[in-house]
Order: structure tokens, then sequence, then C-alpha cells
DNA sequence: GGCCTGATTGTTCAT
DNA sequence: ATGAACAATCAGGCC
């Protein structure tokens, strides 16, 4: 088993925080579970016809770990590429801000 | 050097 | 426009 360093996070609720905060926010890249409700939320939505919210994003969910880690893997990979563009955003994050003042 | 936390990302749906 | 479950993330700040 690789490292799972016990349950981090808040004691394991998931609590709400807010939308930005910083004033140029290099905002990191999406996540692999972003890729896939992508595809998946046609689908899913598909499959279940009037399925609220709360179904759709739960059984998304649940669907989402029944990949298997190859099925995930193209999303991964698809989240590491998008990690990578944040790396671009912040690396602007670091050096823009001489003179770039705030974009818009 | 190792640890944590917070911030963020996108979907759907409603209001 | 925003929030909330659903999940991943993972980078940066900190002693």
């Amino acid at each position: 088993m690789p490292k799972e360093t016990t349950k981090r996070s808040k004691g394991g609720k998931v609590e709400k925080r807010k939308t930005k905060k910083d004033p140029n926010a290099p905002k990191r890249g999406l996540s692999a579970y972003m890729f896939f409700a992508n595809e998946q939320r046609e689908n899913v939505r598909d499959e279940n016809p009037g399925i609220s919210f709360g179904q759709v994003g739960k059984i998304l969910g649940e669907r989402w770990k029944a990949l298997n880690d190859k099925q995930r893997a193209p999303y991964e990979t698809k989240a590491a590429a998008d990690k990578k563009r944040y790396e671009d955003e912040k690396a602007a994050y670091n050096a823009g801000g001489d003179d770039e003042e705030d974009e818009e």
C-alpha cells in the first residue's frame, strides 16, 4: 500500500469553503473527477432521466470509483495535463505581479 | 525534512 | 451567481 497518512483533512467531514479569495489566485488545475464528470454527466443523466442533482451527483461519484485504475487513467491524464496548466498560472503568479497589474 | 491545510475544479439542480 | 454532495488534487506555507 502506498501511503494514506491516516485520513487527513478535517477529521473526515467535508467542510464548505467559499469562492475565490486571492487577488490573482493562480487557481490549481482541474481534477480527474472534473474530466470524468464532463463525459459521464451525459451518460449518467441519459440513463437517469429526470433525476435531481442529488442523484446525479452521487451516482456520478460512485460510478467514478466504479471504474478501474486504467479507466480513470485517461481522466487522471487530463487532470495531470490540467495541473500543468495551473503550473502556468502559478508561474505567472510568481513572475507576473511587477508590471502586470490586475488583469481584469 | 516532513506535515498539514486550505483553496480550487466541474457537474447537476434549484432558488 | 451561488451553493451543496461527489471526488481528486496537490502546491504552497510552516517550524
